[in-house]
DNA sequence: GCAGATGTAACAATCGATTGCAACGACAAT
DNA sequence: ATTGTCGTTGCAATCGATTGTTACATCTGC
């Protein structure tokens, strides 16, 4: 029983507490803050003061006063797709790391899942007030609105893809090569109709179905099939599985768009007695944790997610301090496992 | 093209546009906020000045004025599995939807892991003035500190069980219930030999296996096998299959405290060429959407996490207004599935 | 015994927006 | 012509902490 309720009526600010202990509010915040030009006898009382009456400064006021904030925001634009979740397992992973890495360095995150009506959703969140930065996951269609803001807001890091000659600073995968390397996994397990599954406006997506087809190109093989679907994930089990019934056997190699929709396609399959990989061979991407536990297990293009967290924050904080940082583009990686 | 980047100099704050607009602070503060008081032909000029300069008054500020923040802050505890990672899927899937509820009403998200080494982590949360309230996931170990700061700080809503006489708010489902719903799905299939994959140093945990261990005496069966797994997934799976390599044949029938814990025992089960549910049965807890993903698909106890959430936010903001909520206890149901 | 150095603490301005109250002009009513 | 009302707008206090500057007392050295 180190800290009691409030015995006494409760403080609520520094003056208080500063009549209290009978010296002024200005002792009293340096005191707490530990610094060095109060007489360590006078601080040491002040702080047991504050200890027993449970009181901590306001940190709204402080942070308006010192115009930081030790607030980092994490946005995800949910442009194209409304009703995607924020339990989107992809995104809660990447969250997972960022909050790891931030959190470490004494930041506190901001959560914002934002369905971008008003065109001006992103200066709202960068020029609140309330944020040290601004992480944004995913560039869903709003590239121009991101660049934008990026012409005049330095602290903001984008996961996503790199346009030659955009202003913001993204970290990502190049998402052709990872789309190149699930055509050629399956192009080498001998599949030769092949198509992509998931939709293709955001640009991550696109890119992807772009590196299928320079795989299939490379050996010949006709422009692979794209299959549209969301990315909510009660409507994209459904719109999967009623491809799979369309499509029949003109496939025998899907590339999904993300680790997600292959798990839906696989499961799909499998409830249609068609075999995975013996039938069809079905690559996924992301390589998120889930990927290993699915049985069976996904033959997937690794991300990379945790260094990709790192990066961002990373690069936040050096454009926070004024450098200019350059986009980060991480090699993509096959995975094998079971489903290719 | 509707919002340039700034064509003059940067507007930083209300007194600057007001100079601009040849009114005072008051009148821009007021014309910002759409007030009845100002003439609308001065509002709107003045409106139209703050979009042209791309002016957008501090939130900080504000919020200290007004004393009301519109951030709610989700707090994971790490009492005793300082390795957990926020990325667990449980959390993150309610989150989810804390997120949906929470945005859905103009509230932001304030997100913090905490390793609560400090024993006054909540008091420091809860008294930071930055909070409008505060929603707690899992109580972990730390049920007194839990109750002290519940003793004077209202809005506090927590995501676990609840024991007779506490003081804090709790939103949960009945966890002996659930863990003796899968102890007789489990015994109903015919298993006599049964375990508990978990560990039980966090209540709820250690509720599912008292429900486990009332289902196993109301049959007659001796008590089951009690094995200990912690919850960071890495090290997750190598406790998981050291287990099931030892337990042998000892064992017919898992209960696991997770769906995640069901998930890698399949895994490891089916590493091992044990067929599930033909050798095993195994049942999850939680109904993660990726339960119904898997193959085979997980049986489960529901709890129903998107009404669970709902819930939590409720009660918050019923007792932000000051009224007082019972802790809720939701029926678990058991979701037959393949594994059991 | 006095000038200067040093250690403490008080004072007051500041961060930026909000809002109760006062003031002012225009116009209507008497 | 005077009083009253209404619609607008300005003034200044306020939210709570931080910090540069100033003021005072004590101590040192000569």
């Amino acid at each position: 029983m180190t800290k009691q309720p409030p015995v006494t009526a409760r403080i609520r600010n520094i003056a208080e507490l500063a009549r209290l202990a009978g010296v002024s509010a200005g002792t009293v915040s340096r005191a707490l803050a530990g610094k060095s030009l109060v007489n360590s006898e006078t601080r040491e009382r002040i702080q047991a003061l504050a200890r027993e009456h449970g009181f901590r400064p306001n940190q709204m006021a402080r942070r308006l006063r010192v115009q930081e904030t030790k607030v980092i925001g994490v946005v995800v634009p949910l442009g194209h797709e409304r009703r995607q979740h924020l339990s989107d397992p992809f995104f809660m992973t990447i969250l997972g790391h960022l909050a790891d890495a931030l959190t470490e360095d004494g930041y506190d995150i901001m959560l914002s899942r934002v369905i971008p009506d008003a065109d001006d959703w992103l200066e709202r969140i960068a020029d609140s007030g309330m944020l040290d930065g601004v992480l944004l996951i995913g560039q869903s269609n709003q590239f121009d609105a991101i660049e934008r803001v990026a012409s005049w807001y330095r602290p903001l890091v984008v996961w996503g893809s790199h346009r030659p000659g955009q202003i913001h600073c993204t970290v990502g995968v190049d998402n052709r090569k990872g789309g190149q390397l699930a055509g050629e996994c399956l192009i080498g397990a001998g599949r030769k109709r092949l198509a992509f599954l998931g939709e293709t406006i955001a640009p991550e997506l696109a890119e992807r179905y772009q590196g299928l087809c320079d795989a299939a190109a490379a050996s010949g093989l006709p422009a692979p099939l794209k299959l549209d679907t969301h990315l909510a994930s009660d409507i994209m089990a459904d719109e999967i599985a009623a491809h799979i019934d369309r499509i029949g056997k003109q496939v025998d190699g899907i590339a999904a768009g993300s680790d997600l929709i292959a798990m839906h396609a696989v499961r799909a399959l499998a409830d249609r007695g068609i075999s995975v990989p013996g039938d069809v061979s079905v690559t996924g991407f992301d390589d998120l944790p889930l990927a290993e536990q699915t049985i069976p297990r996904l033959t997937t293009i690794s991300q990379s997610i945790a260094a990709g967290a790192r990066a961002m924050v990373d690069a936040l904080f050096a454009r926070a301090a004024g450098q200019d940082t350059p986009s980060v583009e991480m090699e993509p990686v096959l995975v094998r496992r079971d489903t290719a």
